[in-house]
DNA sequence: GATGAATGAGCGTTCATTCAT
DNA sequence: GATGAATGAACGCTCATTCAT
């Protein structure tokens, strides 16, 4: 069947996609939405103008695109993470860690999704898609801090205030802490997001 | 003297200024810079488009202003609060929760501020003099944490690191936390916020 | 009658008219009509941009009074030479001596005539009446030719052709010649002129 | 090979790009640079406006384009006289003859060089182009009458004011002279041209 | 009479989108 | 499928002109 071995044609659409995609993630997440032009795009991705036009019927399409295919793959990542082995303060200390460390390289695209989000008229069910995503993130959270909060590991409360709570404080970091190269900083930080889970003094072997 | 009592003409003039800023913030805040047009802008401060350009040099101009005035407005109002009275962790309870609550109103012009630092290039001195506003702000809060160290109210660490996370904690829920009317959830972040300073049992008299 | 003694009301308004029309002359001439905008006028004038509009219904007519007045001038200048005593080539002479060098300095004010000619129906009837002016010295001076003619003094031929082809000349130089400064150079001009005018052996006392 | 023979694309934008510049000339020439709009200059090629920018980057440098164009080609067609073939003052007369019998066609065009060089800063190197082109031409001209000077066919005298004042004078009638019906003036006119080289009497034949 | 704030038509230029090749 | 020439809507900005003060 065609669908089983992608013929060599196939397989160089899909590549072409691919750098258009990544080129306009790349320019919208630096420039701004009306700032990037397709010609910019096209030439970065090393095609013609025209031809992104074969690929994404829009420039608006394009830009969904860009938001769109990074989060969920920022979203499955997460999933794996609070899915994984072990108690839940030691997945949640995994996932946090490797947020906050992971989160300083991406100002740029979080303030794309946050333009997306702020014109949510603008740009149709966009906005809704995202918090589609990320409330998949946010309720599996949820429930990873209401398990630990049963297991005495974290100090009781409302577990989807923190999942949240935690949530924003990621995209706030990201997104105001400039200071990339101060490691001191975002390890201090790393601390900063624990605290938000409030975990019990017993555990309290990190920070 | 004429310059005790302004005129009406000065008056009159004041009152535009501050229509055309006011229609600015809100589109620019709500649509972003390039999707907002000066006809939009003068059309929703009931003047011509030409008219916009007697107050504002340029385009430009204009949204330097929407984006600084009101960011220094919130810097005096916090530095105003931070300075008042009662032992430090009264006085981060105070701020804490007037700026949770009043952040919930900002999403979009706190969008408009990330658009503006994320394009430093392109506004050229503008990311620096809003971070200048707002180091200000962060610097004082250091302080009183280290303040409040000091005095066995809060955990040690890094005052610094604290005052950053929260600010950036403060800017992520009014990005992110699109639920404005969840009450309920509002006073948890209030909490949470209160979390990242990490005060002391014997303090802990609320939440 | 108040005809009589002009009232120092009257004498201020000549004065800002004039005033009014030298800056429009001057700028008009350096920088071309669209490129002089009426405030520039004002400002170089001592009033404001409104006051313009007092004396001169529409900067179309200013332009034309700042093309037209100074052509009269030159008119008259030149028809007071060429009314005064002497044989005819001695006016001839005195004429084109005084013309030549003059013109060095008006090569601006004769590129602003040029464009209003070249624009004639962009500037209604003004190309019309500059043609009129100059058809006055054009008709004075081929009358002087023929008189220079008959009394033996230049080579006989057409004399509006001479008067015409000298006027053209007169521009020409005062167009094209750029090195102002070369005074040797100007002093040939005069010379060349001359030769237009085919003045006859036995008068060649001069150059 | 394709670079051998145009392909009918090239073929087809070399014929716009020659629309517009005719177009260009024309407009610029009639009704001067800030009062030609690209739209007028686009309707009158039968090219939308936005095609012009894809043949000009920008109004400046079609206008730049439009100076320098032409008088390129007259400078070569003039160089190209001179350097023919008999005595000089036989070039000389085939010189003038054609050049002032040409010049009652382009006041327009006369004109436009005329702006471009009286705002020299605003073209900036425009107008040291266009001296640049002229020039040549001059210098070529005063060896030609140095040349017929030595061979005792003109007057002796200096060749450069000569040359100089010829060129002024062809640019003089061409922009004075409106009657352009009037053939009997423009055969005198060649005859004043001439007389401006002082030619010898054994010489004169025509006029 | 003199001012300058206000207007809005019009400009040069950009760029998403279409379509003939 | 891929190209890039062509289009024209839309933008920021200027400035002649009007008119309330």
């Amino acid at each position: 069947m065609a669908s089983q071995r992608p013929s060599r044609v196939e397989e160089r659409q899909r590549e072409r996609r691919r750098a258009i995609l990544d080129a306009a993630i790349s320019l919208f997440a630096r420039h701004g939405f009306a700032e990037t032009g397709i010609s910019d795009i096209a030439r970065a991705a090393g095609v013609s103008h025209g031809t992104v036009f074969l690929y994404f019927p829009s420039k608006d399409a394009l830009f969904r695109a860009a938001v769109l295919e990074p989060l969920e793959e920022f979203a499955d990542g997460s999933l794996g993470v609070m899915d994984g082995e072990g108690r839940p303060l030691e997945r949640i200390r995994a996932l946090v860690g490797e947020q906050v460390r992971g989160i300083a390289a991406e100002r740029s695209y979080l303030q794309m999704v946050q333009a997306a989000v702020a014109q949510a008229q603008r740009f149709g069910d966009l906005a809704e898609d995202v918090s589609t995503v990320i409330d998949r993130v946010v309720y599996r959270l949820s429930s990873l801090v209401a398990e630990g909060m049963d297991a005495g590991e974290l100090a009781p409360g409302s577990s989807d205030a923190v999942a949240a709570s935690y949530l924003a404080y990621l995209n706030g970091i990201g997104l105001v802490i400039l200071d990339r190269e101060n490691t001191a900083l975002w390890e201090h930080l790393i601390g900063q997001g624990l605290r938000l889970f409030a975990p019990l003094k017993g555990d309290r072997d990190v920070e």
